[in-house]
DNA sequence: GCCGACTTGACTGAACTCATTCAGTGGCAT
DNA sequence: ATGCCACTGAATGAGTTCAGTCAAGTCGGC
């Protein structure tokens, strides 16, 4: 076999744009270890001396895929300006490239724990956002949040709990409702402030 | 081998007691099927007839821990009376039978995402129990809560994330404050509460 | 009521699959 | 020329499967 050498953070990068491509194909537990070296032309041993496990190379896709929507949240938010209120709003209501990340969950079957962990990586991803936004509340009055880090991190842990939850709420629009009113009354934006 | 048959639900519990006990002596990894197996003196592939995987195993134990759990708060709630108020910081501020539970978490080691489904599944032990005091809360006056399922699946997720997160809060005192403002916050137990 | 054929499914244990390891190889930089 | 380390590929061993076995209960005939 021809041994052809690569950069390692190329070599990392095409291990895991490979992993991703036949999780996605055919399922995390249907893809084999074998399947990813035999796609990339190298030896399976190849993939161990870049990650310790298979499931390592899972968390590596699921922390691109975290930093990718990241990265588009910050992007929307740069390009969207508005009172404080409506970028939280923005940032709440829309889900932008939950398509790789969606594309991912299906591929995870039984592995339970883990979807839930993507979940919470995935919420997770907007937490510096988030804390941004309500420091600014803070400041321009709009909002009333002591604990700016962790109220948005209970905030996104909690969102990422009700979306997970597909059984427990009939319709879809009384989880809208509850995550709003939630919301707002976790960040202290309610309509009559106190003094 | 002599062949001893058992009652079907005797021998699974059989199973999960052996798992539990091994996963905490050595650890989830370290724990083999056939070690299983062994200290129940049956053939390796028995296991396979109760349950589909070695973590399916894990998963009917973390169950079990979640069911007792359940079961004490529910004890504990019974056997102290008190206002709405007074019965949810019970609920929230003791931890009972987190041992069986806190024995586990450490066997988990390295795997990350059950560790973490493991602090939501215990969070959400306390579901059922959260629901029937925001709607008691509701009809007394105290709380002030149009969405209960939602809110209370809310609050123990979010709870679960802050618990979990170790390194983002410098001081427990502040987690904790925070914790109590957010949740006083979300089921409408403002000191003020509207007409 | 008792006995033997029959059925069922809990149980066995060896084979198999696939993740992981490891001793060695060769391309590349110095 | 030499050392480093990305890379090979076969060996290892743990999880899972599977074809078959046996205990226990069921049913029909005596």
């Amino acid at each position: 076999m021809p041994r052809i050498t690569k950069p390692v953070e190329e070599r990392r990068q095409e291990i895991i744009d490979t992993a991703l491509a036949l999780f996605v194909e055919n399922g995390f537990d249907k893809t084999q270890v074998a399947d990813i070296s035999k796609r990339m032309g190298v030896a399976q041993g190849l993939v161990y001396h870049y990650f310790k496990s298979k499931t390592d190379i899972l968390y590596a896709v699921i922390d691109q895929l975290r930093a990718e929507q990241s990265a588009n949240m910050q992007r929307l938010l740069d390009t969207h300006a508005g009172t404080t209120l409506e970028r939280l709003s923005l940032l709440f209501e829309t889900r932008p490239d939950f398509e790789h990340y969606g594309q991912l969950i299906p591929s995870l079957q039984s592995n339970r724990a883990v979807i839930e962990y993507c979940v919470q990586i995935m919420s997770e991803a907007s937490l510096p956002l988030l804390v941004s936004l309500i420091e600014a509340g803070n400041a321009d009055g709009s909002l009333n949040c002591e604990y700016p880090l962790e109220t948005a991190l209970f905030v996104l842990h909690g969102l990422g709990g009700l979306v997970m939850t597909s059984d427990v709420a009939a319709h879809e629009e009384t989880k809208r409702q509850a995550i709003k009113t939630v919301i707002i009354r976790a960040l202290g934006a309610d309509p009559a402030p106190p003094t």
